[in-house]
DNA sequence: AATCCTAACTTAACAATGTTAAGTAACGGA
DNA sequence: TCCGTTACTTAACATTGTTAAGTTAGGATT
């Protein structure tokens, strides 16, 4: 079966191709800028090209979001050789800070937009794929060890409370930071300070 | 001066027919349905009269955002008469939380939009009108009640901190409650966890 | 080998959007 | 009475996502 499976390559290339334009001008010019014609300039194909392997924009979006979401993930594997889990939280939380500042359309589209789509290719509970895994192994980890205070004992509520926290910090930066209504402290004083409201606010003493 | 005010008033009185079809459009329908055409069809006049009383779209829903704060940081009114500032942050926190969570469309605007345009109406620095300012007094209160943890001394940077971990759980539920890929506690729990995870972290024990 | 069919496109078009250009009607002041 | 400004309207433009209707090339079928 030669030439159905060089099809089949040839299919899954230019759509890569499509993605990797995508996310070219997503990343450059941000998200308004991804239009399907400009992204059908880009690989030189006319723009009705790319509904034969999307169905739509925002599936297209969403599959670039699910790249994302993975190498997202694959940033915190060093992280995960940190040996003390408070210590593995404080750097997990300046990673996920980092990423946020560093890539604010990624993030904004991964963490700030409303999906209507639910299907994802990511390997749920695989702390290399799913960063929400990652959070919880640390979680798990800390209260395996007795560290949360005693009141605390739902890891998952934990983790998302510690996830929001962090978020919180990270999108109203992205959103508000031009806001001059509020005297900003700069972000990577917040960051601390939250990292610190966390770990004093949800662990024991000492 | 009689015909000259009159003329005033009614440009006036068009101008806020204008923001009300749109805050109508807007609550029920969402922002995406809040279009130039939908917006003049409501008041019976053509789409390009709108810019007579508007720069542009971008300019009216400044100006409703603009509106919206000020009745946001209304709704804080009755919480400023709770005389202690822990009981009292823990109200504000409820009631920022159930302003959010009643009004997605409204928060998403006013908090997880980036905005360009940068004048706004606000009075900063009166509670009444300017929330950031409310919750400032709060935390100047306990600050100088001698409350908070020794290493906290920067009340506009606290401030901050606590309303960024308030709005991290308000704008995830927002953007994210659709997502299946996390197992979401119930919101109201991540409210209470948030809110206590604020005061045990920033606050002196007991 | 001739035919057909389907996969992978292209061109043209549609409807919806924000926005602008050009025209018009009314009304108050000179 | 005339003029000009104010407050609009109609028509149009450019840009968007998306679909309808071809077209072409190459493997499969008879």
């Amino acid at each position: 079966m030669g030439p159905k499976e060089r099809r089949e390559r040839e299919r899954e290339e230019i759509r890569t191709r499509i993605l990797d334009a995508a996310r070219e001008l997503f990343a450059n010019e941000g998200v308004e800028s991804v239009t399907m014609r400009r992204i059908a300039d880009r690989i030189e194909y006319s723009p009705t090209a790319i509904y034969f392997h999307f169905r739509d924009k925002e599936a297209l979006l969403a599959e670039l979001c699910d790249c994302d979401f993975r190498s997202f993930a694959h940033g915190f594997a060093a992280i995960a050789q940190i040996p003390d889990p408070v210590e593995r939280l404080r750097a997990a939380g300046e990673a996920y800070v980092s990423f946020g500042l560093n890539n604010p359309s990624h993030y904004r589209l991964m963490f700030m937009t409303p999906k209507t789509t639910e299907a994802n290719t990511i390997a749920k509970g695989n702390p290399e794929e799913d960063a929400y895994a990652f959070l919880k192994i640390i979680v798990v980890d800390l209260m395996e060890q007795g560290r949360f205070r005693d009141d605390i004992t739902d890891s998952d509520l934990a983790a998302q409370v510690i996830w929001s926290a962090m978020h919180g910090m990270v999108s109203l930066e992205i959103a508000k930071c031009k806001d001059e209504w509020v005297e900003w402290r700069p972000v990577a004083d917040r960051a601390r300070a939250t990292s610190e409201m966390i770990i004093n606010g949800l662990l024991k003493e000492k």
